[in-house]
DNA sequence: GACCTTTTCTTGAAAGTTGAACTAGATAGA
DNA sequence: TCTATCTAGTTCAACTTTCAAGAAAAGGTC
């Protein structure tokens, strides 16, 4: 799906680009404030502690590494490495997967469970007070089918997978 | 304005949970598109471009360093290396701030003025594919309310010189 | 089995980001 | 003036991300 710059350029209303901008402010505010609270409470940024979030939810606290980085909508390269970081600090080991000589499975350790247990309640906090708690419910509800639409049509190909009918 | 867990921590709803991680998967997902898409059209990353587009808008197309990194949302030293960057590649140059000799200011070449003409028609169009041309007028409308809520609560706090009442 | 393709994961180098330390110039007070 | 403090911007080292390249195993197909 490129972007093929037709004859024309349709350009934004100025209540779109309004809009635009207080996306992206909106949305670099909320990352970087999420980034430092992280790094401060659990010192890792946000991307890792989703990998960590990811690992307890799923089933004897393992994953597959192709299966993690397609949840966490990274690369497997970027997740190679931040295994090997979280590795390093102890909060996930590497394991052989037994069916698959090529494959590995990331799980969370002991020490990664109880530091996300102490950590969550802080993480959840610094969640509400930046959005939950600012917005009504009418909002919320508005934000969650919006955010929808949006990630559906972003989605990558391989996703597709999931649609028989296109194949 | 820390995150100070206290006695017990409240939760996200079901609902709740599930627009955060919707709005985590959007917002990711448009962040890698606009990132490709840039990258493959003008050769630079999102934020690098949004210097650039700062810049074309600022009066005589240029701006201090720390104002831009200011409008920027991002750190002095981040500008610092963007900068230098983007001046290799011949889009923004550095002059003397005549007025404090400690102060530089980043201009945006003719050269720059010119990449980003080319690029923007490319670059809106991205943009409106993923977001706009999904969205109902009252939804952009809902979104754009959210985002500006969001974005005053994270607000730094340097901007509470916009309140001359705190002061 | 031999051959080719695909999938899984890792590696290494280049590019980008961060936070702290640092230089130079501005500012304010005694 | 002299000094202390603050501000603007850069630089360094440590860390993260990306992209291209590569090793190893799996899955066809003949």
């Amino acid at each position: 799906m490129t972007t093929a710059p037709t004859g024309e350029p349709r350009w934004l209303s100025d209540e779109e680009q309004s809009v635009w901008r207080a996306y992206l402010h909106a949305t670099t505010l909320m990352e970087d404030h999420l980034d430092r609270q992280l790094q401060r409470d659990a010192g890792m940024p946000h991307i890792y502690y989703g990998l960590l979030v990811q690992l307890s939810q799923a089933p004897r606290r393992r994953k597959r590494m192709t299966e993690l980085a397609k949840d966490a909508k990274i690369t497997r390269s970027r997740l190679s490495h931040a295994v090997a970081r979280l590795e390093k600090s102890g909060w996930v080991r590497r394991e052989d997967c037994p069916s698959d000589k090529r494959g590995q499975n990331a799980v969370l350790t002991d020490d990664g469970y109880e530091m996300l247990r102490r950590s969550a309640p802080g993480h959840v906090d610094a969640v509400r007070q930046a959005m939950f708690d600012r917005l009504t419910p009418e909002q919320v509800r508005s934000l969650g089918e919006i955010m929808q639409v949006v990630a559906a049509g972003l989605q990558p190909e391989g996703t597709d997978a999931d649609l028989p009918w296109l194949r």
